[in-house]
DNA sequence: TCGTAAATGATACTGATTCTCACTACTGTT
DNA sequence: AACAGTAGTGAGAATCAGTATCATTTACGA
């Protein structure tokens, strides 16, 4: 998806949510983007040193909830964001339990398939509703092994 | 795994880790396997009320160390615990996005197996060095879908 | 029994996240 | 262009799950 298209989608989506477009928010999205994987708000702060944490806080919430970015949370104490699959793709993440960040990867479309054949039997074997699913591999990242 | 086989393997756990398998502790142990699944502070204190908060968030946190349990994040605020894999097999999650609970659920080994796969040459690709994978399923559980 | 170290549990503290609210910016109307 | 009404902003206060503290109790080994 291109800058252009992207932008699009995300008016869109924050259309339906009766939410703006505003250049907060734009600029949140931006840094999303640059960032190429889950940011914290630290991160995101850093990214862009005009946005203002609250800011940051209440844009994410919103954004989450206008199903433009998406909430990720690992094991340590801080929250991490990225654009939303229906903008980015179906993928996954490789979770560094020593630094903390994130990685996306994806895989294989069969494999999804057999792996969502499967979900879906057991899902309705316990009367669950499922409605995704979040495949995390845990582990160390390149610069922790080498570290 | 029976009730005195899971005593003896997290009495060598601990044992292994310098820490004492104390009252406290056996009563954790007890509120965890009763549970049959992952539990917040909160529901480990109304199960048995005779453990301190305190207590219970110390003991947890040496009990991961040692392996015995495992710390359980879902998107909500509330971490849970349960036993850990060594001990109960290797097995996945149902989180019901609208109560937050979670259910156990487990896939058939043929599958495990070529997900293990897959996820080996992804990590590869990216230099990371995979230790286990977490696999859930997002949606809502039967007694949500019925309310 | 005694000395030492570990565990306990009530309480205070920490910090990521959420809330508040006075102020500013936008949008549509006259 | 000025205005009214509404949405967004951002600095700071409040919240609260989780952690640290420490005086007291308990357990282990000599
Ligand atoms: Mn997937
Ligand atoms: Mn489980
Ligand atoms: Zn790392
Ligand atoms: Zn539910």
């Amino acid at each position: 998806m291109s800058l252009n298209e992207l932008d699009d989608e995300v008016a869109a989506l924050l259309g339906d949510a009766d939410q703006r477009y505003t250049s907060s928010r734009r600029r949140l999205i931006s840094a999303l983007q640059a960032g190429g994987g889950p940011l914290t708000i630290t991160q995101i702060v850093a990214t862009d040193s005009s946005l203002p944490q609250s800011t940051v806080y209440r844009n994410l919430t919103i954004l989450e909830e206008a199903g433009v970015v998406t909430r990720i949370v690992t094991s340590d104490d801080f929250a991490r964001y990225e654009l939303a699959e229906k903008l980015t793709g179906h993928h996954h993440h490789l979770i560094c339990t020593a630094c903390g960040d994130v990685l996306d990867f994806s895989l294989d479309v069969g494999i999804e398939a057999t792996l969502d054949s499967a979900l879906a039997i057991a899902a309705a074997a316990a009367g669950f509703t499922a409605d995704s699913h979040r495949l995390d591999l845990l582990g160390t990242c390149r610069n922790c092994v080498e570290a």
